[in-house]
DNA sequence: GGCTCGCCCCAAAACGATTTGGAGACGGAC
DNA sequence: GTCCGTCTCCAAATCGTTTTGGGGCGAGCC
């Protein structure tokens, strides 16, 4: 096995002590220029890099934080929402690493062995679900964590990013009524996603401010069989709702093809909203209109919260809410 | 900072050495059962948690070993293909907890901070491209890898898994050639991939042997635009070729879309076999006969390989190469 | 000349775990 | 009584880095 090169190797090459190679490459304190500039030559010759974990014992960051999908394996949410995890992830990545910080995606299981053998300064959680092991495991250990989504059971405590949800379904709601809906109807999944929740919150307070009455449509099970039994509830029956809005992307897909399948008009007879826009909206027939999420700033944020706590800085914002936007396509264009 | 309990606090608490907190703790040496009860109670009840770096640093493994998407930051790669990610990194991570070991995931860029600072034995390179800056860089420092997917340039060097192109050729266009079809093509990305090229090959060489000429279409870019001229190309033409043969799943999606556009029936006029199925082509209209990657076993096999070259052990098969299995339904039902 | 002050550099002590080479106690065999 | 094993446990060295507390040396000031 060949091991690789100390600062020891270092400095008998370049003719110094180790010390003053740690201060040459770290500039911690000053050195004089023909020295660093030896010193840098050795190390460059040898391939030298620092042994991280020689370098956090000694009491030093990591210099990594890491990303943990609840979801990624947990098979809760279905294929349609990984681009909305690749944009977090993405965009996280990039903050991370302007701030010379590496980020690794953890895969969510209830083995404990991740935080066991991992080193590393903090953590961002996506989407934290009810019972979520690795937000207390992390807290217990005292590794600062952000979540992407509020904790549904503590949606005012600790630090987070998220979506105005109120906003959002306001959006929505008095888009479809400008154009002249008159029943609106919700779709969405059996999920304790804060998103979830706190959308049917706001979709109640509308009905009621607007005297409408309100009328949900839950999709049960995680399988195709369901996703379409719900989009029939909605459609095949007698008092069908002139607009949906669905607070997440796949029941509206199905939505659109079961109005299809029995010749149901969209707009015409039915406008259709969907969310979290990765552009599969624009590819469906005809093309949706769709809430955009803001993935990328939701990475860049928490990415930026969760630095500034490493760093042992108290954020001035520890909770900040994110605005959505709407895109308006075929579907509600009547 | 609330400093995290170390093996001298178990030690002390223990009323032993800390000597003997490893012994009993890592059971290298014989401890007495009472000694040994003592000591873990105490363990617990500190909730200690052996340091990684320290561990890591007097030599002993870390216990991590990494998968690197090379596509997820590239963007090269669209959308549909996570899926196959999703179920490569799921399985992986599986088989490394099952072998006491974390895996986590790197997101690819040309930073080599994440090399730097992350305490790790060994990696998977996922899909490795003509240049891939991951697989030298970690070579060079001596980190065991293995790759899912040959590496394109040097197919038969380092150790991989991956599926068996030629043989997956031949089932789809025997399966063709078997249901009528006199004139096949080919509809492909632009890339460097190992499975693209070697596709190709079996391609020609099943063409010659059956006294057909060959016909490849080529989506130039990476959007929707380069998707939909690709199909067309093929598609709205004097001579149509009576069925393709899509070496990737969203230029067979886009086949079926225009050929429906156009009228042009699926199966009867021509029929379409797509690649790595992930219960997408159950979904398309007609259902789509695709290529089942086997991806689940893909990331088991990765990461049984390379945790033996991790431990040491030449493994016994460097090179394994996978089945693939065909699906059939309707888009190929003459 | 003696003193102080800067500038460069180094020795040594951490950090937290594992591992090696015994030490001490005890029992049994001669 | 002595010697030898065996069973338990411990002291100390080690891994590679950072950081603290100076040391040596030359220049400037009185």
């Amino acid at each position: 096995m060949p091991r690789t090169a100390t600062i020891k190797d270092v400095a008998r090459l370049a003719g110094v002590s180790p010390t003053t190679v740690s201060h040459a490459l770290g500039g911690k304190r000053p050195v004089s220029a023909a020295t660093r500039h030896r010193v840098r030559e050795a190390a460059d010759q040898l391939g030298y890099r620092p042994h991280p974990g020689a370098r956090s014992l000694r009491g030093g960051s990591a210099g990594v934080i890491a990303l943990c999908l609840t979801n990624l394996t947990g098979g809760a949410l279905p294929f349609a929402e990984m681009e909305y995890y690749r944009r977090v992830v993405t965009a996280a990545t990039q903050t991370a690493l302007d701030e010379h910080f590496a980020l690794v995606v953890v895969p969510e299981t209830d083995s404990g062995v991740f935080w066991d053998r991992l080193l590393l300064d903090g953590a961002i959680i996506v989407d934290p679900v009810s019972a979520d092991p690795n937000l207390s495991t992390l807290r217990a250990r005292g590794v600062p964590c952000v979540s992407v989504g509020r904790h549904p059971d503590r949606p005012d405590e600790g630090y987070w990013v998220d979506n105005d949800a109120v906003a959002a379904a306001r959006l929505c709601l008095d888009h479809l009524a400008g154009r002249g809906a008159r029943s609106i109807a919700t779709l969405t999944w059996l999920t304790t996603e804060y998103w979830t929740q706190e959308s049917l919150r706001a979709y109640y307070a509308w009905c009621e401010e607007h005297r409408q009455a309100p009328r949900l449509e839950v999709v049960e099970q995680d399988d195709e069989a369901a996703l379409r039994a719900a989009a029939e509830r909605l459609l095949l029956t007698e008092l069908r709702p002139d607009a949906v809005y669905s607070f997440s992307e796949l029941p509206a897909l199905w939505l659109l093809r079961v109005a299809a399948e029995h010749g149901i008009r969209v707009p015409q007879d039915v406008m259709v909203v969907g969310t979290s826009d990765f552009g599969l909206g624009a590819t469906t027939t005809p093309p949706m209109t769709t809430l955009d999420y803001n993935s990328d700033e939701h990475g860049h944020e928490a990415a930026r919260l969760l630095i500034a706590l490493v760093r042992g800085e108290e954020p001035a914002v520890p909770r900040r809410i994110l605005p959505v936007t709407l895109i308006e396509r075929e579907s509600t264009a009547r």
